[in-house]
DNA sequence: GATATTAGTTTCCAAGAGGAAACTAATATC
DNA sequence: GATATTAGTTTCCTCTTGGAAACTAATATC
């Protein structure tokens, strides 16, 4: 006799699993959080901004990133009629439904921090 | 005059930038969210288990993130004494301390189905 | 006229993620 | 003796991710 799978064939963990794997399919990648976040602190900031405030990253991976979250209407794209030409981005109302889940994510990776190197809370 | 970071820089983003960083590297890959979701419903289970609960996950995936999650400390391995040989996965304690990042991540994706697909929530 | 700034795009490359299929190895059942 | 079960490992392959550097193009400043 064949086992079959029990505990997610259920509708609820279906839907959950499916759930998880579309916010994963917006939200992964190196860099996704981190312009997120940027931007939740920074209220609205230009390419360069961001680029200077997002250690590590290159102009490839910001202005591929950005167009992601900007399809998903996470992040908003103004282009201002200056010269030389800027851009403003800012997160969308929608996107700041994500801020629970970031603080989520980053309480969790701070306990696991303090639970891997207990004695050096906080330091490099 | 150089424009430097501003927001970024402060210690507090700092912190929490690299806290999302460190607990996206253990929760990284397409797996490991269904393999954590899987043991906390199920308790307790084999790798076979696991392979037929978790819909399209081949053996060699499901072998190296649960090493991953076992170095981790988030899922505890026990060789049972039978024959032939099984092996009991289950969630550790500090891997139950993940269900509200989990929870939020479900809710998150599920309120975005919603908004993407109004008409059918729920379906296909 | 040279350089800097804005906001990207393009190309080339290396490393990693992930999948299919075959294989190991022990034991139990038909 | 053949097949099935347990729990993986190994090999080969492809696709994706991500980074460095060069490039475009418009305008402003030195």
């Amino acid at each position: 006799m064949k086992k079959n799978a029990q505990i997610n064939s259920t509708q609820v963990c279906q839907v959950r699993m499916r759930a998880i794997s579309d916010a994963m399919s917006l939200l992964s990648g190196k860099w996704k959080f981190h312009i997120l976040g940027t931007l939740i602190e920074g209220n609205t900031l230009g390419f360069m901004d961001l680029l200077r405030e997002i250690n590590g990253i290159g102009t490839k991976m910001l202005s591929k990133e950005l167009q992601d979250l900007e399809i998903n209407n996470l992040v908003s794209r103004t282009v201002m009629n200056t010269k030389p030409i800027t851009v403003q981005y800012s997160i969308t109302e929608y996107g700041k439904t994500l801020l629970p889940l970031i603080d989520e994510l980053a309480k969790w990776g701070t306990d696991y921090r303090k639970s891997v190197y207990p004695k050096n809370i906080g330091e490099k």
